[in-house]
DNA sequence: GCAGTTTTCTGTCAATTATG
DNA sequence: CATAATTGACAGAAAACTGC
């Protein structure tokens, strides 16, 4: 009898094992056992089991770990997509699915009664929603029982997002149906995840990085013996072994948070989409500023559009043109600052527009002004997201300003930019307009992917790099850009309507190129270029 | 049941790899 | 250069094992 294994390494490969008469019994798809490889003992994932081999020399698998198997079948093939489409091996793509205890081997038999969870369960509080947020309530509610795949773009202000979450994740509690949430931040998923455990207690699970080793299994543990019925997490939450799924949620789906940096380099929100796919499930993409792209596909009704408008509130905002103004803090907004400081009341000054979790709430008394003291950073880069960017924060920023009805000062090099001109006056559909149309005749997404191969640390030489890009162009269907050198890395951009094909493609190439696993990496739908 | 040894577990720290 | 998320290495602690 062999073993089909998966092993955590950069070889595109499934590895064939001899399993001893000894372990005949125990070996199972889907449990880990211990192997040698090159040398090393190393974890290896069952993912089949036959009666030949066409290797030659055989291994025998040293140890079944598991009493039963932990990996899920959506994990196999989630993971086997994410290995195609992102380039990397099938292994390394599944073991990112699992608590890294797993990974290392680790049986992790919980023996003590784990202590008790904080169980507060408060009052059930009784969300009042709108008609308007009843209708979406039920649309999303109808597609789940029609069990349908149907992906939803909720377009709405934060508060009525969470309030629409919140109703759904009771609704579906009641019917013993799992919920996968998403936020970007660990801190706006903890911030989630304290309001929801005081209403739902035991039935919720957190998921992100900053769980130790042990919380992080005994999470993931409960969330396959169907105790935590709903996940609250960042990126990794879209793993979440969570039985009877019936719905994933991605809050802030326009989040660049989403998009992991290194190796499998998968993007939680399309995985998100892509594991609805596989599993046939509604997915909701949450957002009071979608992604032009996900716009762009609720337009083209490959999602369905739910949409929550809110009036127009009025608060004070001066843009100060700073090509007419050197200095970093112009006259208006240094008097600005004092005014609000004479009054006893706070100041938020943003050096760039920046910053990863800078605009949630964090707890001020009172905020007087706000202020930006460029937008260049943002603007600037050399990134076809730069206007969405834009776009996005400062509509934050605007928000953040009415809520605590702050004025709101902006210094900018580009007062006439669109993306500034159009944040300002709350237009998305003008902005949407302008900027799908630049990327249309850019040919950029949502029309095409990019793909970026990456030289590392100027281990590569350019003549090298250079004869690559020749090769792609001549064998390789898809636009060719660079190499360009950017702080001692090399990038070469592809441009392509079909990632999996060209992929197929690729690997045929670069395996003949030496990727080894440091020195070439593979970045496919990259949030920059060069 | 004991003492010594080996294995497993756990939390912390540092490194890594990004960005602005 | 600072920050953030995430992972791996490491060291000390706890648990399991062994031979008597």
């Amino acid at each position: 009898m062999y073993a089909q294994l998966l092993l955590n390494l950069p070889v595109d490969k499934v590895f064939d094992y001899a399993v001893p008469a000894s372990l005949q019994e125990e070996i199972e798809v889907g449990k880990r056992v211990w192997v040698e490889f090159r040398g090393r003992r190393t974890v290896g994932y069952v993912v089949g089991l036959s009666d030949k081999s066409d290797q030659r020399r055989i291994k025998e698998i040293e140890r079944v770990i598991d009493e039963k198997p932990i990996v899920d079948s959506f994990l196999f093939s989630l993971s086997n997509w994410i290995s195609k489409y992102y380039f990397c091996s099938w292994g390394e793509a599944l073991a990112i699915g699992l608590p890294s205890v797993l990974r290392k081997g680790q049986r992790r038999v919980v023996k003590k009664e784990r202590k008790k969870r904080l169980e507060k369960k408060e009052k059930e509080q009784k969300v009042c929603l709108s008609p308007h947020q009843i209708s979406v309530f039920k649309q999303i509610k109808e597609a789940i029982e029609r069990d349908e795949n149907q992906v939803f773009l909720l377009y709405a202000e934060r508060e009525e997002r969470e309030k629409i979450y919140w109703q759904l994740i009771d609704h579906l509690l009641g019917q013993e149906k799992g919920v996968i949430s998403l936020f970007p931040e660990i801190e706006t998923a903890e911030r989630v995840a304290r309001k929801f455990i005081s209403c739902f207690g035991e039935a919720v699970a957190r998921w992100h990085s900053r769980l130790c080793a042990r919380e992080q299994f005994e999470e993931w543990q409960r969330m396959r013996e169907g105790k935590a019925k709903v996940v609250i997490g960042t990126r990794l939450g879209v793993f979440s072994p969570v039985r009877n799924l019936s719905l994933i949620i991605v809050d802030e789906e326009e989040s660049n948070s989403y998009k992991e940096e290194s190796m499998p380099r998968y993007n939680a929100r399309d995985l998100a989409i892509k594991r609805g796919e596989i599993e046939g499930k509604v997915v909701v993409l949450g957002s009071a500023v979608p992604s032009v792209g996900s716009y762009y596909r609720a337009k083209k009704k490959e999602y369905r559009l739910l949409e929550i408008r809110r009036g127009q509130r009025w608060t004070k905002i001066k843009l100060i043109d700073r090509s007419r103004q050197p200095f970093s803090f112009s006259p208006f907004l240094k008097r600005k600052i004092e005014e609000s400081l004479n009054r006893k009341e706070g100041v938020i000054l943003y050096k760039h527009l920046g910053g990863k979790g800078i605009l949630k709430g964090e707890e001020f008394s009172k905020i007087g002004l706000i202020g930006v003291i460029s937008t260049e950073s943002v603007l600037n880069l050399p990134n076809f997201l730069s206007s969405e960017r834009t776009f996005a924060l400062l509509s934050t920023l605007i928000k953040r300003a009415e809520e605590e009805k702050a004025e709101l000062v902006i210094q900018t090099y580009n007062p006439s930019h669109f993306s500034i001109v159009c944040a300002l006056e709350g237009n998305y559909e003008e902005f949407y307009r302008k900027e799908i149309a630049y990327r249309k005749e850019l040919n950029y997404p949502p029309f095409l992917h990019f793909i970026n191969i990456i030289f590392k640390k100027g281990k590569q030489k350019k003549e090298r790099i250079e004869r690559l890009a020749e090769i792609l162009k001549e064998k390789v269907e898809a636009e060719v850009l660079g190499p360009v050198l950017f702080s001692d890395i090399y990038y070469l951009t592809l441009k392509t309507k079909e990632v999996l094909k060209l992929n197929e493609k690729l690997k045929e190439i670069l395996g003949g190129f030496g990727r080894g696993k440091k020195r070439i990496v593979v970045d496919v739908d990259p949030l920059f270029f060069f």
